[in-house]
DNA sequence: AAAGAGATGGTCT
DNA sequence: GACCATCTCTTTT
């Protein structure tokens, strides 16, 4: 299990470190992914292995914590370890892990997975899409687990048995030469290289 | 295969 | 009232 200090340094150290690990979600909701809390009240166990991640820093024009703490952002100026989710274009959520010390403001956003259990619920969520693009974006992994706006703040650390949303280390390690690359979707801050990806030599197909 | 545009809502000035 | 750390569908090469 990993301990909170593994998650206290910061995000770009923690970012490449974070590819190979589990996201876990241990969530309830209609199946349809539409996150309007028509809850059917059954937890479906869901997981994927990240494969792309990104890096946000305080000093960053390209983080939300650039224009220092507001009530959005709050998640990410606390403890390391626990997930800020946001709503990205009115329509996605996106996920983050919360890294560094508190009060720095610094994350990882989690950009990509590959999926590993709960296959059929992922499916349902994402609606009847193409089994490679079911996951391979930020707005598309959040859906797929079923992680919305009320998983803000939760914490990742305290692993107990049948906790919504834990970060897993099976063993398998993170990639020796992960690719690097400017970060997506930003207008400011595009020329630091802090996108890292697992090679697509190092996966399956 | 690539390019374009609309959807949609919380957050901040 | 403007701005998005996006996705999908439609249109065009």
């Amino acid at each position: 299990m990993l301990e909170r200090s593994w998650f206290e340094r910061d995000a770009p150290t923690v970012a490449p470190e974070l590819l190979n690990k589990l996201l876990v979600t241990m969530i309830s909701d209609d199946g349809d992914g539409d996150g309007d809390g028509d809850d059917d009240g059954v937890a479906t166990l869901t997981s994927g292995r990240i494969i792309e991640v990104e890096a946000y820093m305080p000093d960053d024009p390209a983080s939300h914590t650039f224009n220092g703490e507001t009530r959005r952002n709050a998640v990410m100026f606390g403890p390391a370890g626990r997930l800020y989710v946001y709503l990205s274009y009115g329509i996605h959520h996106c996920a983050n892990v919360v890294t560094g010390a508190v009060g720095s403001g610094q994350a990882v956003l989690i950009r990509a997975i590959e999926p590993l259990d709960g296959i059929d619920t992922i499916r349902a969520r994402r609606g009847s899409m193409d089994d490679r693009s079911l996951t391979d974006g930020p707005g598309k992994l959040t859906r797929a687990l079923g992680i919305g706006l009320r998983h803000d703040a939760v914490d990742l650390i305290d692993g107990r048995d049948g906790a919504e949303i834990s970060i897993v280390d099976d063993g398998c390690a993170p990639p020796e030469h992960p690719v690097l690359g400017p970060r997506v979707g930003i207008t400011k801050g595009v020329d630091t290289p802090w996108r890292f990806r697992v090679p697509a030599t190092a996966r399956g197909s």
